[in-house]
DNA sequence: CATGAATGAGGGTTCATTCAT
DNA sequence: CATGAATGAACCCTCATTCAT
């Protein structure tokens, strides 16, 4: 008995100490969407980071070796989480429109109730968007679909993605100081299409949905760092 | 000579002095634009500024006080020199649809020919724009006088603000990263409208009006500091 | 058969684990005389030892305690693997002359046949050589012994002996930086004998005598770290 | 009058502050060599430094930006000092092996004189005397004149200049442990004559010959920063 | 006012060492 | 004993700001 190769210590250490890791990078990253949020993607952040996230400075640099590596490890993150949201709701919609409309009203519901993520996208601006799915795949892939099949009337989707992403950002600009006013992201929505071309009425109520209630996962990155919902 | 009872030597003295000062704030204010356009307008600046500008350490600080001075002076130094640009256009249209139209391509226009100005614009952001009279003057009164005419057909004014400036800046950021393709602003600028609510042929045909050729003053920051036209 | 009364278990486990602690300092040590040559003994080396070595961090600490430890016991081991080498000679060499010129030509072949111990005592320098026996025992010996059997006509052997190691040491650093001419080694030592006072002939004559090849231990350090003979 | 132009005015300030900078420059200097001397020169000095030069640590980066270039500049200082003070002997004198001796003897008598300076070459060892003219450039060229003239009896000058330069390093070493005994440098000089061929009587009439005291510019690094004569 | 050397707070980064698993 | 994540002291470096000239 005493013989026995010990049932591969190995495989149970690793794995003890890559779930260890795990946790760490998360705890990280929770930490650094907040300060970033409340200090703007620009500020020297390590000591503020750690210090929230309560851990030392070498831990830090155990996971990440600059500021923009936070940076990205946050963003990425954020997309992720984001897209896991929106995702059911684009699979089942079929029309182009009130896909770009819902997801308008669910980016800015989101950072609503998330003021944390809020905040990050917000201080982040264009920068932080650059790999964010929702955005770059999703929004092009509903415009030319859109305009192939005659739903937008539109020579190029460039001006109309300017359009439909520029509104956002603005919005979420003004949500940051001082909030939307009620109906802002719908009536936003409104407007973005009938700029794609759809009549008045048909923007209108398309816009005006009622939009189902997000659900996140409990062990969400925004559910723990997103300062609980509003 | 110099022995006359002098005639009030210190106005003399004085007005050279204070011209003086002028230039050498005109300076710096030039170069600061350069390397905000640069660097980001978050970057520690200083070094470069006063190398930029061939100045000491010290002058700097006769003029401004911190970084943030400086972007401020920048920001009103720019917001002074679009409205001049703008001013003419805007009194010469009465029609609001064609002056934000015409507004948005000027806008866009300008940070193309000038790139030091395109540059700057989009690094700064919002916060370069607070005190914008562009934006936050002729824009909102643009679009109550819209609203209020009956000509745009809308509720209210803050997503229609949210919409216009929102497009227009993220054309702003699509310039910085390659360039616009031709005719994007003009196919924005009908887009604004359309979603406005003007019909499909009335905001097309306006938002395609030719353009005037902008036409600066010698001694414009721009003329300067843009680092010639394109 | 593991069930059976075990004669003296501990004994054996007991060994076992020695000989597994033996060969796990012994692998370090090597490392270590790698490391030390390639980025001095004044480097930051334990990141580099344990991964050169394929240990853990953790691993070290159960055999070393500080940086300096590791630098006494490679010198420790370094001096034995030489002093192993080099006793045939000496007690098969009655005259100190030529054990002295046989001793700087065998400390100088060493060092070219095995590129990792020239690297280590040239970085390490004179620290490293504190408690060499072959230069701290023997050459004292060979310099009294031949003041006192009047073959070497001096009064002090302090300047003798900083003549040889430091001639040697010389030509070691040259070695490092491009290596050592034909018979640069014999003719040092040639010039040695000398300065201790041997007529010209003798000296050349001793100092130019063939050398036996070196033979190593298969299990030598410098057989495993020192990177195979030139 | 108070039309005049102000006599070159910026010419009196230039001079005033490259005066100041040339001071500053020095007094960092003469500090360095006293940490390198006391901590060696790998170690992390500049925290050590600033505190002995009493200035800030930005003072530092004004005018070095790495501990090697702070290193260098010690190191050339300390070759030209040196130089300065064996120059005249060696004009003074024809026999290229009295001018070996006395180089000897000086090289080691500045250091005993001067226990920073010792202390520093100590240190440094060979890296220190990379640039150094007085080994690199006076020493060949003796060695070269000697040879050529027929006084040194010797084929290549490579191990002549090893033994040298080695048996006076070595000595360096053994005045940092414990300081040389009276006659050690004088005698080492003798026998590095004997080795490069002289009969032995005299070399060692040569290496016996009274040394002149060695003159210090009272500004000198050497005065300033060697802890005064010993 | 212009100059530029000096300052030092603020932040960045490494690495020897500890310790729970 | 082996492992490797976590620690924090000790460095490194920049740059906004001051101030004597």
């Amino acid at each position: 008995m005493d013989r026995q190769p010990a049932p591969a210590p190995e495989d149970h250490r690793t794995r003890v100490a890559a779930e260890r890791r795990e946790r760490m990078h998360s705890r990280l990253v929770e930490s650094a969407l907040l300060v970033f949020g409340q200090r703007g993607v620009d500020a020297s952040i390590i000591d503020e980071l750690i210090s929230t996230a309560g851990v030392s400075r070498g831990t830090f640099y155990n996971y990440f070796r600059t500021n923009e590596d936070v940076l990205v490890a946050v963003s990425v993150a954020v997309s992720n989480e984001m897209l896991r949201v929106v995702d059911p709701f684009a699979h089942a919609e079929p029309d182009p429109a009130a896909r770009i409309a819902v997801g308008m009203r669910l980016f800015l519901g989101l950072a609503e109730e998330f003021p944390a993520l809020g905040a990050f996208l917000s201080r982040g601006g264009v920068r932080v968007l650059r790999g964010n799915g929702l955005i770059n795949e999703y929004l092009p892939r509903d415009l030319i679909q859109g305009r192939d099949s005659g739903r937008f009337p539109i020579a190029e989707t460039a001006p109309a993605f300017d359009m439909v992403v520029g509104s956002t950002l603005a919005a979420l600009h003004r949500m940051q100081s001082g909030g939307l006013p009620d109906g802002h992201a719908s009536t936003l929505a409104s407007l973005a299409l009938l700029a794609l071309g759809l009549p008045a009425d048909e923007a209108e109520s398309i816009a005006q949905r009622p939009l189902l209630k997000l659900e996140l996962a409990p062990d969400s990155l925004l559910a723990r760092a997103g300062g609980g919902r509003k």
